[in-house]
RNA sequence: CGGGGUGUAGCGCAGUCUGGUAGCGCAUCUGCUUUGGGAGCAGAGGGUCGGAGGUUCGAAUCCUCUCACCCCGACCA
């Protein structure tokens, strides 16, 4: 992509609504622009990262087992009747009359809307299990919306409904998804901690919070530094592996980690003092068991063994899809800007020609364009006709992780620039070594 | 939903107390000079001062109502 042809508005000075780092940060690189309390558009940076982040989120869901489908936003308010919801969610429910005046409602979640659909079709133990998922907006009319997307009223969240015949399925399903979890944030270069979480009236250790640690975190943290350490990262996952899935799980549940609701300082003073971790932090995902609570009252059943009749027991497992933009870079960025991870940037490498018009900056800076374009390094070539200082802090604040600087002083040796993003080291070298070492 | 605050050019703000030609910086456009970390000079364009009523010869400024947004708390992916 040519920075002379995109639309990328980016800003020297902070609005003033935007309080914390992230929010900060998307409206200066431009890549949202609130168009309400909590309601925003995503601009073309914006939608790139959400987009590479949704689909890492989707890979690791199909690898996990899981299916995709897309449910509709709008809901009918008959089907939160059944469940009993409808009255109990109060007024962050966004409730719409449709032209006959019938009751709807923008959805906030959809496991009134799943399990309708898997009841209408799945009527054998064994179709079992099951494990659908969608990645689409929701909306939810908090109180208080704040921190830019990081809790907007209408979040883009990927959400999955595990459906077992019995307990032991079902947490296998649960542990599927704990796993899958795990390998996602890692490839999205976070080091997420499962927490354990409020289970409700159902009980159990079948719910955990995934928690990102970051200095502008919303809540207290707690846990052993250890947690730091773990790695899923090279590991191979076999999903069918139920003992091997299982001991992951209670690997990464073996050591202390809670969030200040669930906080006990007593346990927690039980780690020696040196590795105790006391943080702020981000939820980006949870994981929920919770039983026969919604497949009861919609009467979600399946012909068991012996042809009776068996209500499935059902998991929904959540990731706050636009929350992670905004979680990310709080975890990840510096004065100077945004500092992308590889795998979610919205692009690969800046290609930053310092003097736009000259013959030999055009020719070197046009041709490392092209090649890093052919080899799918995702290129945003800067040749606006611009002074560098402005280029230089337009794309440390964008936060390329790769950055190349052509200009007449290097070109005179041969050589470039090449600036890692995250440590600032820069070195010079040949334009082709520069290639090499980018598309090695 | 309680408490506090702010709405003036794309962004950041002054002007409001004490009514009298709507301003500053950045950004934008033109020209010249500049060109390795957010340039300099000269010129230009851009506003129903959030909205509606009212007071007044005259309202960004005073009064009433209203809308939006932000912050703290309670609540939450």
């Amino acid at each position: 992509m040519r920075r002379s042809q995109l639309f990328l508005p980016t800003l020297k000075e902070t609005p003033t609504e935007a309080q914390i780092v992230s929010h900060r940060l998307m409206l200066r690189a431009g890549m949202v622009r609130q168009t309400s309390a909590g309601i925003y558009a995503w601009l073309p940076m914006g939608y790139r990262v959400l987009k590479k982040i949704e689909q890492i989120v989707r890979e690791e869901q199909d690898r996990s087992g899981a299916q995709e489908v897309l449910m509709p936003t709008i809901q009918s308010a008959d089907l939160w009747r059944a469940s009993g919801r409808y009255d109990d969610y109060g007024k962050e429910m966004l409730r719409i009359k449709d032209r006959h005046e019938r009751d709807m409602l923008f959805g906030p979640t959809n496991e009134e809307m799943i399990t309708e659909i898997f009841k209408a079709y799945v009527k054998s133990y064994r179709e079992l299990p099951k494990n659908l998922y969608h990645i689409q907006w929701k909306f939810r009319d908090e109180v208080r919306p704040r921190f830019g997307v990081m809790r907007g009223r209408e979040f883009l969240m990927k959400d999955a409904y595990s459906f077992d015949l019995d307990y032991a399925a079902s947490k296998h399903a649960y542990n599927k998804m704990f796993v899958a979890y795990l390998k996602t944030y890692d490839r999205m270069g976070l080091k997420a901690i499962p927490m354990r979480a409020d289970t409700g009236p159902i009980g159990g250790d079948l719910s955990h919070e995934f928690i990102i640690l970051a200095d502008t975190g919303e809540s207290q943290v707690f846990c052993h530094k250890d947690y730091i350490d773990f790695d899923i990262a090279n590991q191979a996952i076999d999903f069918d592996d139920v003992a091997g899935v299982q001991k992951i799980v209670e690997r990464w549940t073996s050591l202390y980690a809670a969030t200040d609701e669930k906080h006990d300082t007593a346990e927690f003073e039980k780690i020696p003092a040196e590795r105790r971790v006391s943080a702020r932090g981000i939820e980006v995902g949870h994981i929920f068991h919770f039983g026969t609570k919604y497949s009861d009252p919609l009467g979600a059943k399946v012909a068991g063994p012996n042809g009776e009749p068996v209500t499935v027991l059902m998991g929904s497992y959540g990731i706050g899809v636009s929350r992670l933009v905004g979680g990310i870079i709080e975890a990840s960025h510096d004065d100077n800007g945004i500092i992308w991870p590889e795998s979610v940037a919205p692009w690969g490498v800046g290609v930053v020609n310092l003097k736009v018009g000259d013959a030999e900056c055009d020719k070197v800076a046009g041709d490392l364009y092209e090649k890093l374009e052919k080899a799918g390094r995702e290129p945003l070539y800067d040749d606006r006709d611009e002074r560098p200082g402005s280029k230089f802090a337009d794309m440390d604040l964008i936060g390329l992780p790769w950055q190349i600087a052509i200009g007449p002083r290097g070109i005179k040796s041969g050589v470039v620039e090449l600036k890692n993003r995250k440590t600032g080291e820069k070195q010079e070298l040949s334009p082709e070594a520069a290639l090499k070492r980018l598309t090695a």
